[in-house]
DNA sequence: GCCTCGGAAGTC
DNA sequence: CTGGGACTTCCGAGGC
């Protein structure tokens, strides 16, 4: 029976079938726009790579071509084709392998020759060829279909499963997939849609373990399909408990898998209980940890396990894994990083969340004495991932990206940037016959690009100042002097009209000449972004919240992506990738921010700070002008007054400098701004568009700092801003007495900094010595080791919580002890009033002293010597 | 006790 | 193995 539908790709593989001719056959993972999952088995494709003669173009000379068709991996070698390289235009020969795991050894075997084209993944090679995104429209033979597929098909399907499964691997596939439909289809059978939003299905786990012995205890698991949730239970021997995640996975089959640090925790540990229960032969594993999205038979003893390469991303075939504490870790960056810390963050007022009813650290009593409880605390952290993520959109963004990059959903979640970029530059390159160089393996060392231009910042406090910023200025830059390697001009002698980088004087080609891939692309991408952002606006208008919801999604990804670009190109790795690209974009940028800084200069306004796209101005408004609204209506009035001469200025100083390929923007006006004259260090009072404060790079945004620290500072930055100077040093010399009094609750003195560490399996201990110079020097590696000591988890990575404390017996190092409180309870730790008022006196001193207040008239604080806190007034 | 230096992390 | 550089800050080590 045929089928036809819309379904999104989750992710893709290939089998190869080698009799009784060699033929391949992709398969593709899919989420159908009705709910159900499909399994593309796509016929056609066949594998293959280019070749050139090395070195300038000969077009007489004749390549030995014969000795190519007569290896014995090689199926046919084509007609040539001209295609554009570095070196001119050549001859271009496609070589058929027989599967695609064989152009390894063939690219060897041609070492004389220039091979291109050669490191693409199979599955990759089908969207490029068929130029298909994530979203698409499939049209096929069903070969099998399960409960849950559309009512048509299911009833009109094989019902034979020996017969079904007999017909899959006719059809090139391994056998009864673990999906909901299995489709066979010819490539004419598949085309690119309009993106839209699946209805993926997602699987939230959570294991509790005993700390003596590593067994799983219990386990909970919830399924998440299309925003409907089933929770599941399993308790009783470990074997069962693996068990019934297993059969609950390939029953449920979803699209990704999440948890709160699965990566770290448990995934491996899954991994590890499966090899004890299960030691040999590996496949014997299956039934506890055969998560992957294929047929559980034994020629599938690789792919049905999930796996990791050296401290890398797992990866579960036809699935996405999806750690719910590297979402949140990436997007929330919070101080500290337990799964009770960011609910807390997320959803301040919901205390059941978290309720701290059992002690992890001693997970074995409380296994022993109270399961139940055990039980409802491990179902609660099934939820808490899945909420995480939906609040993160993280699902969406991926799905977004995805679309807008051209891959599958799990190179969007999982890939990397240069993984996107090439998705889309190869397409580009294939249509426009330009030869795809490979990605050269090994570390190449090559000097440092210089980056962008910071300029000075005074201390003090300026009233008045509009920001303005280049919109999306790296790729304007690469657009406007097309820059990319296909334009590059290396031949000296060329002296057509170029665009010339302003200090090195490295040439590209004219669009007339040559329209550059990367630049067609990034204007083909701003385009879009601003297409969709005047959709979303449109949905909005008429109330259409879903569609403008994917619409907002689409924007950002497009930004995302576009931001990329300059960073892959300056990389010293990428296939199209060559040093002065890089180097040349970012001279453009200080070039056309130092001109605009002397410009602006010159005509008479003080430019107060710029960073690489920015730049501060000082408005030229009365001297006397109010930079607070006030009670009194003519100050009032004359504030008004300001802040509309300022937004004018703005407007003015925008479109003044704004050139075609270059627009300034005018981003906001500040009625104050204050720096204590460190670059990159500044807050500001934002009164358009928004009203609000603006701090960059102070403590108050740091992680390592603690929170009295920052809501010091923030609170001090309140009372500058609004003139009050005095205020602002009499209530930090409080601040500072107070902490020196030893009365302050030790959860607002947490420092927490993130601590690398490798795990040495040979002494089964984490080893800090390989990844640092003098561990023991380092406070954060000193309270990961005392986290690990009290049986909590470790993560290399993460970030580690601990409080400073008095030197012990003559140190002359700081005392440090690990923050354990939000995990364990128990009694926190005394703190080391000197350190921490020293710290603070250090930190806001900088600031103050632009007052004539610094460090040490703030240490000597608000009271006579001698006296030991304000409560002794 | 003061200073400089290098390692490391963090932010933009 | 697989985006970049500029800049600030903190801490410990070591010289004097």
């Amino acid at each position: 029976m045929e089928w036809e539908g819309r379904m999104c790709i989750v992710s893709g593989s290939y089998q190869s079938i080698d009799s009784p001719s060699p033929r391949t056959v992709v398969e593709l993972w899919c989420r159908a726009e009705e709910g159900h999952s499909v399994l593309l088995l796509v016929h056609g494709l066949r594998p293959y790579f280019d070749i050139a003669v090395r070195g300038a173009p000969d077009h007489e000379y004749l390549p030995d071509l014969e000795s190519v068709r007569e290896i014995a991996e090689v199926m046919e070698v084509s007609e040539p084709v001209m295609k554009w390289t570095r070196h001119g235009v050549k001859r271009h020969w496609r070589v058929y392998a027989d599967q695609p795991y064989s152009v390894r050894r063939l690219r060897k075997k041609l070492e004389d020759w220039e091979v291109t084209s050669a490191d693409i993944p199979f599955q990759n090679r089908l969207m490029l060829d068929l130029d298909l995104g994530p979203h698409i429209s499939a049209r096929g033979d069903v070969l099998w279909a399960g409960e849950r597929a559309p009512g048509a098909v299911k009833n009109s399907s094989n019902t034979d499963l020996q017969l079904a499964e007999e017909t899959v691997v006719k059809e090139g596939g391994s056998g009864i997939y673990p999906v909901d439909m299995i489709l066979s289809c010819n490539l004419g059978g598949l085309s690119r849609t309009e993106p839209f939003a699946a209805p993926f299905v997602t699987f939230s786990f959570d294991l509790e373990t005993s700390i003596a012995t590593n067994r799983i205890l219990c386990a909970a698991a919830v399924i998440d399909r299309a925003g409907k949730r089933s929770e599941h239970q399993f308790r009783g021997e470990e074997r069962e408990i693996m068990e019934g995640l297993t059969a609950l996975v390939r029953e449920q089959d979803p699209d990704f898998v999440t948890g709160y640090n699965i990566d770290n925790f448990d995934l491996p540990r899954m991994e590890e209980r499966a090899e004890v229960i299960s030691p040999r032969p590996k496949y014997t594993r299956s039934p506890l940890f055969g998560w992957g999205r294929v047929p559980m038979k034994e020629g599938e003893g690789k792919r049905i396990f999930p796996t990791r390469q050296q401290n890398r991303v797992w990866r579960i075939p036809g699935r996405i894994p999806m750690d719910a504490w590297w979402q949140a870790r990436q997007t929330l960056r919070p101080q500290r990083e337990s799964l009770r810390y960011v609910s807390q963050l997320l959803w301040p007022e919901d205390d059941d969340m978290r309720k701290l009813d059992v002690d992890a650290s001693k997970m074995d009593e409380e296994w022993a004495s109270r399961p139940d409880v055990v039980m409802e605390y491990c179902v609660r952290d099934t939820h808490l991932p899945l909420d995480i993520l939906g609040h993160l959109k993280a699902i969406a963004r991926k799905e977004a990206l995805a679309s807008v990059s051209l891959t599958t959903v799990e190179t969007a979640a999982n890939g990397t940037t240069s993984q996107w970029i090439d998705s889309l530059v190869m397409r580009l390159a294939d249509k426009e016959l330009i030869a795809v160089p490979m990605t050269n393996a090994g570390p190449r060392k090559r000097d440092q690009i210089a980056g962008g231009y910071v300029h000075e910042v005074e201390p003090g406090m300026e009233p008045w100042v509009v920001v303005l910023d280049f919109k999306s200025m790296y790729p304007s830059i690469m657009i406007s002097n097309n820059i990319c390697s296909t334009t590059l001009v290396t031949n000296e002698d060329d002296d057509k009209s170029h665009s010339v980088s302003p200090t090195t004087g490295t040439r590209y080609k004219s669009k007339e000449e040559m329209n550059g891939l990367v630049p067609r692309l990034l204007e083909d991408l701003m385009g879009k972004r601003d297409l969709y952002k005047r959709g979303m606006e449109e949905a909005q208008e008429r109330n259409d919240s879903v569609e403008a919801f994917l619409l907002d999604q689409l924007q950002y990804a497009v930004k995302i992506l576009m931001n990329s670009f300059y960073g892959v190109f300056a990389s010293s790795f990428y296939r199209f990738t060559h040093p002065d690209l890089g180097a040349s974009i970012t001279e453009w940028a200080r070039h056309n921010i130092k001109e605009i800084i002397s410009q602006v200069e010159e005509g008479g306004n003080e430019v107060i700070y710029s960073d690489t796209d920015s730049i501060f101005v000082k408005s030229p408004v009365d001297s006397g002008a109010p930079t607070n609204r006030s009670e009194d209506p003519m100050i009032s009035k004359e504030w008004e007054k300001a802040k509309e001469e300022t937004l004018e200025f703005g407007d003015e100083l925008a479109s003044r400098f704004t050139r075609e390929g270059a627009e300034l923007e005018f981003e906001t006006a500040l009625s104050a701004f204050f720096s204590h004259g460190a670059k990159k260090r500044y807050v500001g009072r934002v009164v358009w568009p928004r009203e609000e404060m603006l701090i960059r790079g102070y403590e108050v945004r740091r992680t390592d700092s603690f929170d009295l620290l920052s809501e010091t500072m923030t609170e001090m930055f309140e009372m500058l801003l609004d003139g009050n100077t005095q205020g602002a040093v009499d209530m930090t010399k409080l601040a500072i007495d107070e902490i020196r009094g030893g009365d302050v609750d030790p959860s607002r003195l947490v420092i927490s900094r993130s601590c690398k560490g490798k795990w040495n399996s040979k002494k089964n201990e984490w080893d800090f010595d390989s990844v640092y110079a003098n561990p023991d020097g380092l406070p954060y590696v000193r309270a990961a080791k005392q986290r690990i000591a009290a049986g909590l988890q470790f993560t290399p990575g993460m970030k580690v919580g601990y409080v400073i404390t008095k030197p012990e017996g003559g140190d002359k190092k700081l005392g440090v002890k690990a923050w354990l409180v939000d995990e364990i309870g128990g009694e926190p730790p005394e703190y080391d009033t000197d350190y921490y008022a020293k710290r603070m006196a250090k930190s806001l001193g900088r600031v103050t002293e632009a007052f004539g207040q610094g460090e040490k008239e703030l240490l000597d604080g608000a009271r006579p010597k001698g006296q030991k806190s304000l409560l002794d007034f």
